[in-house]
DNA sequence: GTGAAAGCGCTAACAC
DNA sequence: GTGTTAGCGCTTTCAC
């Protein structure tokens, strides 16, 4: 059996609403020598607060939950360590969830996470549409990572990484290297995060003077095997000398397929990866890549998220994070 | 407002005892109106129970906890991900804890997870010894990964994966290929993981006659970094025509510090990774490898871990799992 | 078949 | 300065 709240104040000679008031440091009031006592004792009996107790009457838990497509995608990965890591260090805990990319399965996740009693969420990135409704009517604070999301009561911060322009960096430094039949892989085709890749992909395009063959556009999904599948698609049809892909997975598997066919990288065919996640430079041949800083976007979302809680009278922020191109080996 | 157990028992005409009882399926003797009364009510209101309130009573928060050295690391993404699956299947939530190899890092979140009241903990590989008087104290039940750990009475379950017969068999397969001169890349030196594995190596060694030559063992981290590196020295004191790393990470780095050097893969030195990590089969020359089955381990340690806290009368598990070699291009 | 009552460990008014 | 009291939302005897 922990010792509890009450233990202390037995062995204090103390009430627990006076243990609890030092123990919490809103004990401004309280003697000198009761504290010391009471902060012996706790020490002494290895105390440690139930926080499921202290919740539930503060209506507080300082949980934040992380809903993500699939923690298995690099970037996904590291989003979760950045947020964890700025979460913890501000005494905050977080529970991740798993959505894969499913809308339902989300809708399931935020209806959990609101069951847990968190005091906010951080929607990242996904081609699914929020379920407008459901965020309202739980009323939790949450913070949307390049999510199509209305603005609710409840919407504590946008954080978005510029893709058109990211999309636009991309495309530009792969013409400016002479391509001129540029292959584009990208998420869902309905979803605005690829419109507006594709939207800076084809701007790219038309400042150079170039026009975009839609036979080379192919979206689907950000991962991998979508890569793969694509390229080999892609590559039964017409030609091109570059891949200008949306997530550093989608080049992987680009890669891979490229490979398979005997095309060599960058040789035959160069490859742009999106994203920089922590093994672009790790890959045989390094990708180049378009890096959005994900670890910071990470932080920064978490604190807009705490901030909004914490805070008696929140503003919503909106934080829009640029991104440059990381020329590596494989473009 | 949330709706609450308070609110249908007003509207549904009885007691909160009832209500509670027909949302637990504790309703043997509840007469089939006031049930489906009941029923319909909490759908129509949204009911969610709150896990808090419920946590505090029943002493239990079908939630566990997880303890890595680092989810970045692709071998613990993987393993989250299945302990979370598999954990989520059977009703609980998991929180996620990065130690960084850190011993007091992991044991300030013990001390946090017990704080959150988790039911059970999973304390992944690592080569730091847990801490085993806290542990204790704790008294919660957990399950070790490939970890040294005191049998305690709150030990769940042991799931290893056998290293040693994995690294023996990593070492015959480079054998086999005709390599004489094999590189050994692993973790920390003390650590009964290294020592299992490096024991295996030398046995394969043995039985064919061969010796390991000192200078060409080199442990400290199982992270590419130190994969790198270590290469790196290597190739700047002896010579070897294989390296045996003991984790895809390693095996990562090596390729890095070889490729850096001109030398080709698999051409001028074959590399063997382990754990078989999903990315091991998409790099440009896709990793040859031990697989340890990853998700099957977390499968099977979250299951003991479940199984041991509902069993009324409890047993202790012990799983070995058994390795197999997965040639593809690097050796 | 159903309800009253107690209490999980803690905090927060408000007394004194 | 410190204690009393009243819950937070839920489960669980035990009584009727």
């Amino acid at each position: 059996m922990a010792t509890t709240i009450k233990d202390i104040a037995q062995l204090a000679g103390v009430s627990t609403a006076t243990v609890s008031k030092v123990l919490n440091r809103k004990d401004a009031f309280i003697g000198e020598e009761t504290r010391e006592r009471i902060r012996a004792l706790a020490r002494e009996l290895n105390y440690t607060p139930n926080s499921i107790a202290r919740s539930l009457v503060t209506r507080r838990s300082r949980v934040l939950g992380i809903i993500v497509p699939d923690i298995l995608n690099p970037y996904f990965t590291e989003l979760v360590r950045a947020c964890d890591d700025t979460a913890r260090l501000r005494g905050y805990t977080t529970i991740l969830c798993n959505s894969d990319g499913i809308a339902t399965s989300e809708e399931a996740h935020l209806a959990f996470l609101a069951g847990h009693g968190v005091d906010g969420i951080v929607l990242a990135a996904s081609d699914v549409v929020p379920n407008e409704g459901l965020l309202r009517e739980l009323g939790i604070p949450f913070v949307s990572m390049d999510r199509e999301v209305a603005t609710l009561d409840c919407l504590a911060a946008t954080v978005d990484t510029d893709c058109r322009s990211g999309a636009m960096q991309s495309a530009a430094y792969l013409i400016s290297r002479g391509h001129k039949r540029i292959a584009f892989l990208s998420g869902a085709a309905e979803s605005a995060n690829t419109r507006m890749r594709l939207e800076g992909f084809e701007a790219a395009h038309r400042q150079a003077g170039l026009a975009v063959d839609p036979a080379l556009v192919r979206c689907g999904e950000f991962q991998h095997s979508f890569g793969r599948r694509a390229t080999l698609e892609l590559l039964d049809g017409t030609s091109f000398t570059a891949i200008c892909c949306m997530s550093d997975m989608l080049a992987i598997g680009a890669t891979v397929a490229l490979r398979e066919r005997g095309f060599r990288v960058p040789a035959d065919c160069a490859v742009m990866g999106f994203d920089n996640v922590y093994l672009a430079p790790l890959l045989d041949c390094a990708l180049s890549t378009v890096d959005r800083r994900i670890f910071e976007s990470g932080r920064i979302a978490i604190e807009a998220l705490i901030g909004f809680l914490e805070d008696p009278d929140p503003q919503r922020t909106a934080i829009l994070l640029e991104t440059t191109v990381v020329a590596r080996e494989t473009a």
